[in-house]
DNA sequence: TGCATAATTTGACGTGCGTCAAACTTCTTT
DNA sequence: AAAGAAGTTTGACGCACGTCAAATTATGCA
């Protein structure tokens, strides 16, 4: 089986997987509108300050979504890996412009709909509507264990939080990432595992 | 006019902001599904742990959002006054139980309906569909502000940023809440704002 | 108007973690 | 296989802020 065969097995299973079974029809038309990409470790896929054009969502890889602050820190707010959607949620509800930036942390395959042919698409089947509601759902709910785990005072309990919720991420994503969504410095991620603290 | 047309009137200019003119006969039936509801100061309108039956949207008053760590500690994460929806959204979504409860801070006047009746008129009138990504896209965008502000790290600035957000804040809500939901201790809020900090 | 309770302030003390700096280890690339 | 870059660890030092405790001020209710 080709890749891009796979990566259409793949994006089919997304979309039943938001809005349920798929009917002939409605892939065809959704066939004309998605499309693929790929990235390179580094690669910019959404820049901060700008309005989304389009919504993508993981195939392989992993992508990282960050902030820079005012004194030039960057903080990372959230990882995407397979199955997972990548992109500024609430800027491509709302247009208006991203807080932050999405990077690819590794080779990255995604498909992606542009805005518009995105609401053409709901447009024609409004059925799918529902779709759209699930994946915002998903990242607020996402969002809200992110900034519960923030409040956790002790960096010891923050990080312990962390391994309990996704212990897959320290073996995919270098610390200094890791230190930066948990919000402490890199050298007290390093003694927290150490058990030095 | 009476109480009850005023908040009639506040309805319908919600549902307005959501999607855009609203038909006669979208009207009507809206008005059947919606209800109105008052609460005292102290009053549970949503309980963590559980899914949340309705949507609720605050006419007058003030609701607070938070949730309860291990520890027993009280975690402000979000206020919701005049004109904003006040329910757990995530959850009210994707069905899962709320991380969030949600109490009145003073007498509070909503217009809320139930997640049935809900999707049952989404259904009759599908461009309505919109309204609800809306208020998704809404609350994401505010819990990123959220999670931003709790990144900052000094005290003092988080103080600070937040007084630029919401400077009414400070007027209207008790320092201990403020404090919370800055992630800090009462006496160190006490203390930036008395300038010693 | 006065009393009870809630809200805010002030003080003293200890420590978790950030910062800077340097060593060590593990991956890339040729 | 070697050289360079990237990632991680370790040490030393200081202070912002949490905690406990008690005083002071504001608020609601009889």
């Amino acid at each position: 089986m080709s890749s891009t065969e796979n990566h259409l097995q793949t994006a089919i299973a997304y979309v039943s997987k938001y809005i349920g079974n798929i009917q002939e029809e409605e892939l065809e038309l959704l066939l004309q509108f998605i499309r693929f990409a790929n990235y390179q470790k580094g690669d910019l896929i959404y820049r901060h300050g700008e309005i989304p054009k389009s919504a993508s969502f993981v195939i392989t890889g992993a992508v990282r979504s960050y902030y820079i602050d005012e004194e030039g820190k960057e903080n990372t707010v959230g990882f995407h890996f397979e199955n997972e959607p990548a992109f500024p949620y609430g800027s491509f509800v709302e247009l208006v412009p991203a807080a932050a930036s999405f990077v690819a942390m590794e080779p990255v395959a995604v498909v992606w709909i542009t805005r518009h042919d995105f609401y053409q698409f709901l447009e024609t089947f409004p059925r799918f509507e529902t779709g759209i509601a699930k994946v915002l759902g998903e990242y607020l709910i996402k969002g809200g264990q992110h900034l519960k785990l923030m409040r956790i005072d002790s960096s010891r309990e923050r990080y312990k939080k962390l391994l309990g919720i996704q212990p897959e991420l320290v073996n995919r994503v270098p610390l200094t990432y890791i230190a930066s969504y948990l919000g402490m410095a890199l050298e007290t991620l390093s003694r927290v595992r150490a058990g030095k603290l």
